[in-house]
DNA sequence: TTGAAAGCGCTAACAT
DNA sequence: ATGTTAGCGCTTTCAA
């Protein structure tokens, strides 16, 4: 049979309530007793049972990945993140794939952590942005750490200046000798979506440019949004000569328009995403867009998520930095 | 208080052990019996305790989906069937990403299986082709299902007929009048490497086309292992003018290459992929490619294994069908 | 700072 | 076909 806490207890010459204080490190036991505990339970090799942990302790110490994202590599990455931090500290989890035009979802979320005792729950966009679902988690007390939430309601979790990188991709194209730059947005779900948007019209700004509101197209974040807006764009009398998609499936989408029509990218039209998905190096010519260290933020967020667990009080929203990722997909306006 | 098993008999006036053979579809329950329980769980709107069923029952009523694979597409695609099955059966899942190349690899599978209880694992390319991993599973007595195994066990899970799919992507490439047609093969430690060369020499032999080992080059399923390839293969004094990646991130560096070169696709080269990824349609042009129904394939393997789980006499290796998805990136040899 | 006892909510084993 | 009893391995009381 097993290693059992009582078998640590005995080797210890401790009872068993001191081992559990051990391991949950828990600070009222004394620094000799703690070490001899610790030598005694490595010498067994012993784990404890995470079902009657959880039955006795009335709690699961287990977090659940809550997603609604079309990007598989976003959220695989955000998994692994997640993963690598909950096994770090002994915490389990759970994948949720969601639909967020469900109208069932909240009661959903609502059964999953009622069921399975849910310590906490991590969201990735858009459901970071669904101010409904945020305030029936408050309500209940229901500890929740975000990824690139964008709204400003406090709260745990991590964020990246979108604002400041679409601003950034702006000044980038604007160095490249561009003054009719286009910006195809994202899915209106995505508060993400907004926020590029405000970037990109300050990035203009900045470089003195007007606004021209024919030259902001509403897309999905999808590839066929892409090519849509990019069809959209290229009937305009005049053309932009650079394409900001505010992601990069739209912007393979953009890509697909122009080499049908036997422009050349970058030569004839710019074009730059967001995200850095690993489909932006593979689409040709290679896209310009923005880092998001997804697997760090996941990280970030969990961590923020197990303190919160432990102490309702503590928890913060966090900021990483982004990175410009220049490749191929954008070079000098024609006529340069 | 949450309701519990013994609220639920009592409402029912049967003993708690009447309402947990009920709950767990035990046979031995007279049916007016069985009703009258269903109909209080109902009421009173019970959901058993997961944890505390899992430390009486000895079992963790958890299944472990297990990869090591760089495709984020191919693992979202699987982890969604796996999750959507195991909710239906009331089990859970855990994702645990794994490198297959670890030495303590098995170890630890051993100690995940060993701490969490593990009922079963789903296993998926290249894990599936790990002869040691699979004998020691047998040994331990761990069921597990492959999806996409490629070797010759039997055991339970899911396969694709890979052999005759890449045979039907070389006949279509016959069809358009190619007779040079290179292979890039996919990583040796993937089985599925070798059915698919297995399957492009059979396409070739069926045309009664010579098979050429210099238009056969190594790969390792990445795309920059497919841009080496291309290079390799553009170097040869007669090139070939159709390449057959073994799957559809070689083929896009294929693309890429091609495209640096100011070669025409599918004018000058055809090129095709395997696996229908999300990626296959953004490239330009879109990616013929064989289709592989992944999230089914999830599905059915989680099936298999929960059958397994509960009789390990049962379990069967299912398969399921491919299809050739044609697109703009294959077309007719030049000059033909 | 440590320990003893009493569960947590369920299922296994053994009744009947 | 159904009920009784005794745990599963841990944490929570509460006492020392």
């Amino acid at each position: 049979m097993r290693v059992r806490i009582e078998d640590v207890a005995k080797a210890a010459g401790v009872s068993m309530k001191t081992v559990s204080r051990v391991l949950n490190n828990e600070p009222t036991v004394r620094d000799a007793t703690r070490e001899r505990v610790q030598a005694a339970a490595k010498a067994l090799n012993y784990r404890p049972d995470p079902s009657a942990r959880r039955l006795a302790g009335r709690r699961s110490y287990l977090v659940a990945l809550l997603y609604d994202n079309p990007s598989a590599s976003y959220v695989m990455e955000a998994l692994e993140g997640v993963v690598e931090t909950c096994q770090a500290h002994h915490y389990g989890m759970m994948v949720q794939p969601l639909d967020y035009t469900d109208p069932e979802l909240i009661a959903g979320i609502e059964s999953l952590v009622a069921i399975s005792k849910i310590d906490g729950l991590i969201l990735t966009p858009p459901l970071t942005d669904m101010t409904a679902l945020l305030d029936r988690l408050d309500e209940l007390n229901i500890p929740h750490s975000c990824i690139s939430p964008n709204n400003r309601r406090g709260g745990i979790g991590v964020t990246l200046q979108e604002h400041d990188a679409a601003q950034d991709m702006v000044s980038h194209l604007v160095e490249l000798g561009h003054t009719r730059i286009a910006h195809i947005k994202g899915h209106s779900a995505h508060g993400a979506s907004d926020w590029r948007l405000a970037g990109y019209r300050s990035g203009l700004r900045r470089a003195g440019l007007r606004y021209d509101p024919a030259l902001v197209i509403d897309g999905e974040f999808s590839f066929d949004s892409g090519r849509a807006a990019a069809e959209a764009l290229l009937a305009l009398p005049e053309r932009p000569t650079a394409i900001f998609a505010a992601n990069d499936d739209m912007a393979t989408g953009v890509m697909g328009v122009l080499h049908e029509r036997g422009l050349s990218i970058p030569g004839d039209i710019s074009v730059c995403g967001f995200d850095d998905t690993p489909i932006s190096r593979q689409v040709f010519p290679a896209l310009t867009t923005i880092h998001q260290p997804v697997r760090e933020m996941a990280h970030e967020a969990t961590l923020q998520l197990i303190k919160a667990i432990k102490d309702p009080a503590s928890g913060t929203l966090v900021q990483l930095p982004y990175a410009l990722q220049a490749r191929q997909s954008t070079g000098p306006a024609p006529g340069t």
